[in-house]
DNA sequence: CATGAATGAGCTTTCATTCAT
DNA sequence: CATGAATGAAAGCTCATTCAT
């Protein structure tokens, strides 16, 4: 229907639009993080009319899950990606690869995060969104659990258990480093950081 | 009128009607957590007429830094406090102790914390309460980090970003259970947690 | 709880300004109707802060309700108590009257009557209060034809049609006319008018 | 392309596509009224690009007068031409057919005449409108009463105030029946409304 | 002719905060 | 001390209407 040149054009301005509030959005709730942030500081930021917003959304909580969820999709291939074809005796180093991927991503979107926090306890439907992006790390490493369990060289422990412990360590130090921007709080570098947690998690689990 | 006493008689009843306010909003942020609570919900819930609020506290996040502080003061007298005198040779089994008593304090108060996150997300005045409250826990664990290395039973690790990573793999474990109310995220009972996470933590502190 | 005369006082104030939005509600309902009013209008008609009408009425509809729940008590008054005691040997003359009181109320507001009607289109609450209010009219004038035919000086028919038939050609004469503002639909006057639609109205209840 | 033949095409094209919107509208007035019907909601009921509509018309008055129009249309046909030929004899009878004419066309078009009502209480182009179709009935009864007259079968009253005062009477009866769906504001069934409302009129009317 | 993206005015509602009593 | 009425700044969201393609 319509032209297909002139249609072909019209969905690409549409996309564009769309793309420059999500970026806009993306780049408020960074700054703002989610309740302070406002649509019409997103399309202030975008240059575009407020009711421009809602041809692309339903309102603040859309816009944010598509950020996320676009965020997400970095992270996944940043952090998770390269620990899946892993050697199991060589799972110690591995560990450390992980972690400082984890810091390094959360170092990159820190006002993201903090936003997703934000609304994560503010929304169910943001809840879950996280909760589900919670689970991509964590049953890649419950996997990973069962495979060293399997190979001799780790301990038994309830794998979803100790998955989320080890998850929940990192992401958590890196929310109060990141985040809550307080440095100050560990006095290490954040290389030291890494090889520490990384030691903790490998003694945790691995044996001898 | 205007003598000694009456003058007492008024304070007092200042210090009753703030008691007041102190307790409603404890409960309100309780139910709504911080952003959804409302100043006009706090005085609703006192009886009180909504200008008195401001005869106490300056705005929420006055109250809510109040609010916290209290509850920091019960939870240390639970959680820190019985971990103080312990026998080195028995610390495996004062880890059990030290992960229940923090997850109990957690269960028995998930919508405080539910907003103290929120807040402290918001808000860098709370934040700093928290960090402080976490100073408490993460002080004490160090000092005992560091006795443990003294008696030759602890591996030697920053005890700082060991202590971070411990409590944070608590708190965040405790966080998602109680706060997010996801009980089927780890389907372990509460219990068999508490016994994963301190062997957790032994193992990744702890010689042989 | 407060001073007993600043209290007083006080009450006093919030009646005085509750009357006054209800007041300028009124005027402007009447000036421009039900859909076409918005609550902005009725706060600057009533000089007062546009948040000050959500401290005494719900919404729109709301104050509308009110509104034409006062008029509906005048118009009782006015048009229904006249009619109570009647002697049925006097039947035809009070036809005459009822139908002129009827028509007087009506011209007395017919901006509201206007608002009513579109209200109740729009909002099954007025709606109700609608139905309500011819109820009261409805049942009187049920209650007389029982009693005239009681006296054996009006036909059988059902009383509740009839009643219904009979309100309904007044108050549709009374709408087209004072609502709509088309008093060249009928060239005939106000009081000729009268005298003929009580004419049909005894006609087709009154025996002989 | 250019050609007549295009040209004709091109027409034809147009005419469908006003036609496919104005049945959209007519469907949407009919479930939504007029108030809360948008452009938007029968654009996307026609499958039509939002534009497009302001091709055909000025606004949702606009079409909302053609919609009523059309409508008016059919109602004519069903219920002003059956009563043209009457014998004045057989007066009574037809009354009754009349009444039912005008109950049936209401309610086949009940969400219309909602509309109609609301539309006219808030544009005086469409009150117009209404006005005139009005007139299309009481000119018709006016006719007739004159002719019963002649006849010497009819009372002598101002036949247009007598006229509007029955057309009244059953719109309004319709109107709470049909249009405000309450039909246990009269507990009788649609056939014997209709034979009393017959009695009412001709008694009013007819003589002897 | 048709499209549909973009606009922006306009309305509703909520709440923190003040201040006269 | 306490009250609670009043304020007005925000924000959210909807829709009629335009116009470049």
């Amino acid at each position: 229907m319509g032209g297909p040149a002139g249609g072909g054009r019209r969905k690409q301005q549409a996309a564009d639009t769309r793309e420059l509030l999500l970026h806009a959005a993306r780049d408020v709730f960074d700054e703002r993080g989610y309740t302070a942030t406002t649509v019409g500081a997103i399309t202030e930021r975008a240059n575009t009319a407020h009711g421009t917003f809602y041809l692309y959304f339903k309102n603040k909580e859309d816009v944010f899950g598509q950020v996320i969820t676009g965020i997400a999709a970095e992270l996944y291939e940043r952090a998770v990606v390269p620990t899946v074809t892993v050697d199991p005796n060589r799972s110690a180093d591995t560990t450390e690869v992980a972690v400082a991927a984890l810091l390094a991503v959360y170092n990159d979107h820190a006002g993201s995060w903090r936003g997703l926090y934000e609304a994560a306890l503010q929304s169910s439907a943001i809840r879950q969104i996280w909760l589900d992006l919670r689970h991509t790390f964590i049953d890649r490493l419950v996997d990973r659990l069962v495979e060293l369990r399997a190979a001799g060289v780790a301990h038994y422990l309830d794998p979803v258990v100790t998955a989320f412990g080890l998850v929940a360590m990192v992401e958590f130090f890196a929310f109060t480093r990141a985040v809550f921007d307080e440095p100050t709080e560990t006095q290490v570098s954040e290389a030291r950081a890494v090889r520490e947690l990384a030691t903790l998690w490998n003694r945790a689990v691995l044996k001898g």
